[in-house]
DNA sequence: ATGGTTTTTACTGCGTC
DNA sequence: GACGCGGTAAAAACCAT
């Protein structure tokens, strides 16, 4: 090894930048900590601002004072310094704690061990070829490990997080199993790189709640999740383009049970909702709207058909959606009604 | 980035309790 | 007067390009 010493993996300097102390701060500590009791000097260069007096250092209460006049010229003397002492730079590099820098990109922090890829020995020389096929190994053996540590600690921590979301959302165990699966597949085909666990573990929850038939609107999804909605939906759509999975749009009478359910109303509204839906779907007049405020009108628009009280403002809250929109809704969910009696 | 579509926000007027 | 409802214009969000 020679010259400086440089981190492997980033190739610039060992130290953080920012956090490690310059040479000036080194050598003004230094300095200090090399004549702490030479007071005449001290006492020369540090006088009260107010009557010239002589200051003292009160150790106790971390306080520089006036011996005359008591004026407190400086408290809270916290020596913010390490605790050891260097007078040159291979003193500070044998002493100095500051380490590699960590990393939150990799699950071991970058911790790990790290097999260089140069044939050379700790001197520099070059190996023989039994050294260097032994080595080949170790860096095959090592990597293997890493690798596979590395995924089943990912598993885990996804794993964990995809059942909070989904016991938060109230979503079945199949739905989980579904997205286990298709995180499973995630991290197989390396789309994890880039991305956040969290992000991925959503978005493959969020895409199995579909594809089971009991989806969850993205609000809610944002809502239990680590992650904001801009990254869920990016990292859904990536995922599934890259596993091609197929998730038809989600159909709005899978979301009338649990508004109805949510508002107290009985099996007749469910019924006439998904009736109004099916009519409205007839008539197309779905495609393009969320199908989350469909599902909203049409169980605003049953339980008015079926004489129950419920205010827009309550389905839009359990719904989340603005009370415009299950009026516009409802009304062309009715409108579709009525033209089928007519024609 | 842009333009078109949908949804939301904010405000208004009307009728009812 | 508060509440539910209906409507509108403008802003914001969304989506494909």
């Amino acid at each position: 090894m020679l010259g400086k010493p440089t981190c492997p993996l980033f190739s610039g300097a060992w130290e953080h930048p920012g956090e490690t102390m310059s040479d000036t701060t080194i050598k003004q500590y230094a300095r200090t900590e090399e004549r702490p009791t030479d007071n005449r000097e001290s006492e020369e260069t540090h006088r009260c601002p107010e009557c010239e007096g002589h200051l003292i250092t009160d150790e106790e209460h971390a306080e520089t004072v006036c011996r005359d006049c008591g004026l407190v010229v400086e408290a809270d003397a916290v020596d913010r310094g390490p605790e050891w002492r260097a007078f040159d730079s291979a003193e500070r590099d044998s002493k100095s704690r500051v380490g590699a820098p960590t990393t939150k990109m990799m699950h071991d922090k970058g911790l790990s061990t790290n097999i260089g890829w140069q044939n050379r020995d700790a001197y520099g020389k070059s190996l023989s070829s039994n050294q260097r096929r032994q080595m080949q190994r170790l860096r095959t053996w090592n990597e293997r490990f890493r690798t596979r540590d590395s995924k089943e600690r990912n598993l885990k921590q996804a794993l964990g997080e995809i059942d909070r979301m989904a016991s938060a959302l109230g979503l079945p165990k199949a739905v989980r199993e579904t997205a286990s699966v298709i995180y499973r597949r995630a991290l197989d085909e390396d789309l994890l790189p880039g991305r956040s666990i969290e992000g991925v573990a959503t978005a493959s929850l969020y895409a199995a709640a579909r594809q089971m038939g009991t989806p969850r609107s993205l609000d809610e999804f944002t809502a239990v999740s680590r992650v904001d909605k801009m990254e869920m939906t990016r990292t859904y759509r990536y995922v599934v383009r890259e596993l091609k999975l197929e998730v038809q749009p989600a159909d709005p009478e899978q979301y009338v049970p649990r508004f109805v359910s949510r508002l107290d109303l009985g099996d007749e509204v469910e019924r006439e909702a998904r009736s109004l839906l099916r009519g409205a779907k007839e008539a197309s007049i779905t495609s393009g709207k969320s199908p989350v405020g469909l599902a909203a009108a049409a169980v605003y628009a049953a339980a008015l058909l079926t004489n129950q009280k419920v205010t827009q403002s309550e389905v839009g809250n359990v719904a989340d959606i603005s009370e415009v929109t299950i009026r516009n809704r409802y009304k062309e969910l009715l409108d579709v009604d009525h033209g089928e009696l007519f024609e």
